[in-house]
DNA sequence: CCCGCCCTGTGATCCCCATCACCCGAACCC
DNA sequence: GGGTTCGGGTGATGGGGATCACAGGGCGGG
């Protein structure tokens, strides 16, 4: 099958061969047969805006591959990066559900295969398949925990450098390869977006990983990022 | 009835006056019925700690009446109250479902009623009763919701004065009371609180309330605060 | 090839607010 | 009545980081 930006599609969730994996989508045959037929699917080139904050809940989207950003941003054009989704997310349920606006906005950083499921059927759906409800409320239940990690970390960091250690080793956990030269990180990110995913700015992270290095907590080549040092970085770690 | 703590105290669901108002509460009769049978009823007295960041999930508490701070916590003892919960809430629920440690403290700031269900009997509860689980997921999402404001609050202001209009807004548009000298709010908190809400410390509250009472925009009179020019206030709010 | 754009790196400056230190009044309780 | 505790009010000080300004480097596109 001819595949646009390079991505593995899959139509038919019944067929999914990752299915198992992601804790939405791992259900019973009735809930996965109910959601192919009323889902469509979707590509996304990097840089797609699935909603925008504020907005009107138009349904909600499955991320089945690749990555996006939950951002909310201030009217003085200073952005916060929430959350970077992961597959297997469901994005926008909690708007849905309540009929509230999108409290975030959502955009791919990377090509995307998405699931999108309209508002009034997405309802119907949990209405009709208490499966998928179940499922619905966990992945709240995941939102509101890593919502809560964030918290923690946007409000009991004394100090910039905390925030930033923290974040590396959060990216240690969930995607740190190890390697001889300690734990490499692919780091996707410009300086930029990590200042808004702690809340600072650029120059506060070029200037604080540039310390990190001085003290050979990390080592950056390329887009890799090693992690030379753990314990130090968990030392200037306070929570 | 004689009831402790000046609480009116509702033993049975099926005949709670309050329910149809409550978010979660509100379900046909089977899922109150069922609900009745697996919950503990509990008074609390004011400080009361119903559950621990970091715990082991017990279950979940559902706040029939008065109130309770949900905290997080710093090793270094800094404390963030990341939210004041309200009747009809309910607290606990995420880490229930998940399995993982509770992710915040919950602990009464008045006498309180509570229900109380376990663990098992929650999980068994939401797998057998559609209407709760869905109910379930609308309380998540409102707790994510909430959690997601937190966070713009946190990451998003440029000064704590922002922070702490913000907070006053926040309180005028829930509980605020007009009258003739501004809108009026019961402020049950100290200045203390106040800093674990908005990250920051007493002495800055402190200082900056007497700032905002200086330049007219609020007013105290003991537990009452009475915000004056609510433009002023949003104002100082950028986002 | 060279221009423009985006990302990174770094210096200088300034100010907000955390921190420490102390005082005061009110409530409370031996 | 005299401690003691708890909440509120204030001054002095210092540092962390936002802000501004500019320089270099990689990279794509005309």
């Amino acid at each position: 099958m001819p595949s646009p930006y390079n991505l593995e599609v899959e139509y038919n969730c019944g067929e999914c061969r990752v299915r198992a994996e992601r804790l939405f989508c791992n259900m019973g045959e009735p809930a996965v047969q109910a959601l192919d037929a009323v889902k469509f699917t979707g590509l996304y080139p990097k840089g797609s805006l699935l909603f925008v904050e504020g907005e009107e809940p138009r349904g909600i989207f499955i991320l089945c591959s690749g990555r996006a950003k939950l951002t909310t941003s201030s009217t003085e054009g200073k952005t916060l990066i929430v959350k970077i989704a992961e597959p297997g997310e469901v994005l926008g349920a909690s708007a849905t559900i309540l009929g509230k606006p999108y409290e975030v906005s959502a955009e791919t950083i990377e090509p995307s295969q998405l699931n999108f499921v309209k508002r009034d059927d997405f309802l119907k759906y949990l209405n009709t398949h208490a499966e998928a409800c179940l499922h619905t409320a966990q992945q709240l239940s995941e939102k509101y925990h890593s919502a809560q990690r964030e918290i923690r970390s946007l409000g009991l960091s004394q100090t910039t450098s905390e925030k930033l250690a923290r974040l590396l080793l959060d990216w240690c956990d969930r995607g740190g390869e190890l390697t001889a030269k300690g734990i490499r990180l692919k780091v996707l990110l410009t300086h930029e977006e990590i200042a808004q995913m702690i809340g600072t700015t650029r120059e506060t992270v070029t200037r604080l990983l540039s310390d990190f290095k001085k003290k050979k907590m990390i080592d950056v080549k390329g887009s890799s990022l090693f992690v030379l040092s753990r314990p130090q970085l968990e030392h200037l770690v306070s929570v």
